[in-house]
RNA sequence: GCCCCCGUAGCUCAGUUGGAUAGAGCGCCGGCCUUCUAAGCCGGAUGUCGCAGGUUCGAAUCCUGCCGGGGGUACCA
């Protein structure tokens, strides 16, 4: 967080009291709005922290933290107050308020900061097979990945995201035995895939008399070319398509597993190659070539996570499914013994997601053809619901999508509740123009509005919002987020007239706020993938 | 059996590196448009934070055990 942003300044201050009283902090001490207003516009448990590693009585700290607060702060502040246990309340003056916007809006908002410590981030996401669309769910981890990006972009780190294409195995051999028993006019085996895009593949495969040996690489063609048309359309950057197949082209498969052979964690056993996982906390050992000297879909892996690290990256973000759960202390090990610790693994698991219509859920299955697209979601409520809906929940947590509220364009849809707030902040800064009102940091006589000071109060804490969502891998806070920002503005909007109040001054300073609070809800919307609108 | 996720208001869920009287949306009841967009705002009712112990100044949050729901447990990918 830049040195300019008044809360930072203000927990500077904070901490700097509560140093000079303790010598040293045990953690960071808390600086937030409180629940309630009597207890002032920031608190801090400051001193508890100090009296609990200090054997002192908290009230008493806070007494000494409070009198030098009111000290320091100065004009800044109205009144410091002890309360409850020992928490420091903080009644900060109007002054502070109409600073504090000037400073905002002379730094075009607030500014999230860079870490200290930048990882140079991997994010591999989707990874669906490429032998069928992309589905709802895939959708859950396309929004996901893509606004986690977002978020470590928007806090320093480099990041780079891919998608791990799988075409070669198995699954790609059904896959083209699916598709030319479609065009020789049979049903696809048992264990095959019976969807309709199937068949479409098949006839333009009879059509452009592609050759049954090269039907499966064709047509994994044209669903890798679907796929990123897809993401394309639901606003997914994906900077990369990693080929599994180009793993074993460039030999870098029987590189990764040598160099695995040579830390020294692998051993043969009934003819394969093994990993020792189990000394990484994993349950059993797992094989990483097969007796038929055909590396497994892990070893492969292995060597696409080997290709990571050999690119530089020091951080391996893993979006997986809920149903790759069991993969995720087998990858932690195979990278654990790769690395020697220069590079990390971590796998964010996805839960799973069920479309509801009407109250009915809806099973989906790939192979069935049973299933419901992305593309089909996109078309049914549009981007902006899809990504919302998909983003509102924490990624433990099982999604029931309910089409049919996604779909309405009425107040109960919360994605139109933060696009309104953009769009009538809009609306003033136009009306503002064209009264020739410029937008400006002033101090005017009038007190600050309480909808003033709450509004202001959730613009301030979004640079501090972004690290939380970025550090607990969390875009559904800024969901949450959103929806308080837009909400503090409404409820300003009917408590502040912006235009045409007759107080230039005031006018100014509201303004400001409004400028302020639009590019900080248009920044939330951005690291959602959702788009702000001019108007609605 | 073992592993992972969940259990908070009628419904859908935030909040979980311990902090003040546990929150939001929807739904329900009642108000607010001659004024910058009513896709909005304000007020009201609603809780054994799954159960039982433990840790301490303080537990929805940490520990242990149990109950219920979902997912996983391949020389498939």
């Amino acid at each position: 967080m830049t040195a300019n942003d008044p809360v930072t300044l203000l927990r500077r201050e904070v901490e700097a009291v509560a140093t000079g009283i303790a010598g040293t902090l045990p953690s960071e001490p808390s600086l937030d709005p409180p629940d309630r207003p009597e207890h002032g516009d920031y608190a801090t448990n400051a001193a508890m922290l100090v009296a609990s590693s200090g054997g002192r009585q908290p009230r008493e700290v806070a007494d000494d933290l409070a009198a030098q607060l009111v000290e320091r702060l100065g004009d800044s502040v109205e009144r410091v107050e002890v309360a409850g246990p020992g928490f420091v309340n903080l009644f900060m003056s109007d002054r502070w308020f109409r600073e504090s916007i000037a400073s905002l809006f002379d730094s075009g908002g607030p500014k999230v900061g860079p870490v200290p410590d930048p990882r140079s981030t991997l994010v591999e996401f989707v990874s669906a097979n490429p032998t069928g669309p992309l589905t709802a769910a895939s959708g859950r981890h396309a929004a996901f990945g893509d606004s986690l990006a977002r978020l470590l972009r928007a806090t320093g780190h480099p990041v780079t995201t891919e998608y791990y294409v799988n075409d070669g195995g198995s699954q790609v051999e059904k896959f083209a035995e699916s598709v030319i028993a479609r065009m020789e006019g049979r049903e696809p085996p048992e264990d095959g895939y019976r969807g309709a895009y199937v068949e479409e593949l098949a006839t333009r495969a009879a059509a452009e008399a592609v050759p049954a040996d090269r039907v499966g690489e064709v047509a994994i063609g044209w669903m890798l070319d679907s796929i990123r048309e897809s993401l394309e359309r639901f606003r997914v950057g994906m900077d990369a398509f990693f080929s599994e197949r180009s793993l074993y082209e460039r030999g870098l498969v029987e590189e990764g597993l040598g160099r695995l052979e040579e830390s020294g964690h692998t051993y043969e056993s009934e003819g394969a190659v093994w990993l020792r996982t189990t000394e990484f906390g994993d349950d059993k050992d797992r094989v990483l070539v097969r007796s038929n000297g055909e590396p497994t879909y892990f070893g492969a892996d292995v060597a696409y996570h080997a290709d990571k690290i050999a690119r530089g990256h020091t951080l391996l973000l893993d979006v997986l499914g809920a149903d790759h759960h069991g993969y995720v202390a087998r990858m932690a090990a195979a990278v654990e013994s790769l690395g020697g610790g220069a590079a990390g693994f971590e796998a964010v698991i996805l839960q799973l997601i069920h479309l509801v219509e009407a109250g009915e859920k809806t099973k989906m299955s790939k192979r069935a053809g049973d299933i419901v697209t992305l593309d089909a979601l996109i078309d049914d409520v549009g981007v902006d619901a899809a990504r919302f809906f998909l983003l509102e929940r924490s990624h433990d947590r099982t999604i029931d999508l309910d089409l049919e509220l996604a779909r309405s364009k009425t107040s109960d849809n919360p994605v139109f509740y933060v696009q309104y707030a953009h769009a009538r902040i809009r609306s003033i800064v136009r009306k503002a123009a064209e009264d020739g009102i410029e937008a400006a940091g002033a101090l005017p006589e009038e007190p600050v509005d309480p909808s003033e000071k709450a509004l202001l109060a959730e613009v301030l804490a979004f640079p501090a919002e972004v690290h939380e969502a970025a550090e607990k891998r969390a875009p559904h806070r800024i969901c949450a987020y959103s929806t308080r920002l837009a909400a503090a503005f409404h409820a300003f909007y009917r408590d502040c007239k912006v235009v045409g109040i007759g107080d230039e001054e005031l006018e100014r300073s509201r303004l400001a706020l409004c400028e302020v609070t639009g590019s900080t809800i248009r920044e939330s919307l951005e690291l959602l993938g959702i788009t702000a609108p001019e108007s609605m």
